[in-house]
DNA sequence: CATACAAATCTGGTTAACCAATTACAGAAT
DNA sequence: ATTCTGTAATTGGTTAACCAGATTTGTATG
């Protein structure tokens, strides 16, 4: 397990060694725009380490829209000044891992948009499955069965439903990581899942009768107890 | 470039069709977290397909982390029960390309938030690179020269001064595409430059002074037209 | 000298062989 | 019967060879 550990910090170092001189070649050479990369076996040769290290570097800075690879041709550099390129990477190489308290704020920040924003776009198909995801949770509750999953799934409806698939991306970025972290701290108890299906059920009929305001509103309300925790770790 | 716009769109299905096969059987054969799924080799065989594009839709699984790769061992169901994993694989595989109208909203969303946040946290050596990115951006701007980098750069190094790793992380996925959609677009011309100068300024100083409310008054006004801009198109 | 064209080279992507670590299991020792 | 142990099979990860298409280069031709 420590060793997985080690190892696994070694190839991210790697990474980012590569990423970093990457940075350089491209400084260097004084690569603008849509100018073109050396091939994947150069660079592994002039850094030293394996191809797939040199490809698992680009496609890094390829997911952030800094290159851009094309099949049979090389990889270029992304529609992105020399200036911009070099902020970004170095914003990239010291991104850390996300906190609990990050996640947590940045959950209740999307959330309060999506419950407002599926209140003003939600159409009756989307207010099926938030219907289907709400009784799934009730049901469970009653039972006095566990039910983080379902209640998850009825929040995730409502990201749905909010018609913006970047907001929707992001949801589902952050929340595996908050299960994860609810289910390992014991966040919600007994009485809390019981309060949770009157303020679900909240939500859901301020989305249905498309009040944007109160349906923010009482989400807010539904977050109160989990904004606490989150500031008092 | 049609044709590569095919094969893409064809490798995109093959890969949804996995993750579809690799829910049905995980719920086929009642798999909960923890429990082990055959091997790569056993599943490209029963799909029919390269083991290199079991391995991708693994490892898209993986991101959203609803898988766990073991080296040497196997890839296991993740702390999730079966529930959440159908709901949040249906959502993955409905997931669309996030349009420009998304990125603005998510934007705006994250910057006045990342604006607050950083009036209350920021040390003093985000100071120093905010007054950076402020000045490069000013120069830029006076010699008449493009400055859409140093726009960028400054509002990153708001987000990194927020203290929040989710949103700065999120703020540089968004980035690249807000640039790119800006150019192809024309979003911003001359006289936004220059009033942008007073705007970023403001937006500073907001947070020199750590105030949380005017640093979010002056970055909704900064974005103002911008908002416009979006619900126009 | 310019141009057309074909062969050779170079490119990112893919595949199959290989690797080291883990796991499963048979059989021996207790 | 139980535990230990050594061997063989299995695992995800890595590497090197291979592929098809793009690009360059060299040559012959007008």
């Amino acid at each position: 397990m420590k060793l997985d550990t080690v190892t696994k910090t070694e190839t991210l170092d790697l990474q980012k060694m590569i990423i970093s001189k990457i940075r350089d070649l491209i400084n260097i050479k004084n690569l603008e725009p849509g100018d073109k990369l050396p091939s994947e076996r150069m660079l592994s040769e002039k850094f030293e380490v394996t191809r797939s290290n040199v490809r698992e570097a680009i496609q890094k800075l390829e997911f952030y829209g800094l290159l851009k690879s094309i099949p049979q041709s090389g990889t270029f550099v992304a529609n992105i000044g020399v200036t911009a390129m070099n902020g970004m990477i170095e914003d990239i190489l010291r991104l850390e891992e996300p906190d609990f308290k990050s996640l947590v704020e940045t959950r209740i920040l999307l959330e309060l948009k999506t419950a407002r924003l599926a209140a003003l776009r939600r159409t009756e198909q989307d207010l099926l499955k938030m219907k289907e995801a709400l009784d799934a949770y009730t049901e469970k509750v009653l039972n006095g069965e566990d039910a983080v999953q379902e209640d998850l799934l009825f929040h995730l409806a409502i990201a749905k439903a909010c018609g913006n698939s970047t907001m929707n991306t992001f949801m589902l970025i952050i929340t595996p990581e908050i299960i994860t972290n609810f289910e390992k701290y014991h966040v919600c108890d007994e009485n809390q899942a019981q309060k949770g299906i009157q303020e679900h059920t909240e939500i859901y009929e301020a989305i249905k009768t498309q009040n944007p305001q109160l349906a923010k509103q009482k989400m807010k309300e539904h977050f109160k107890m989990l904004y606490q925790y989150c500031y008092n770790i």
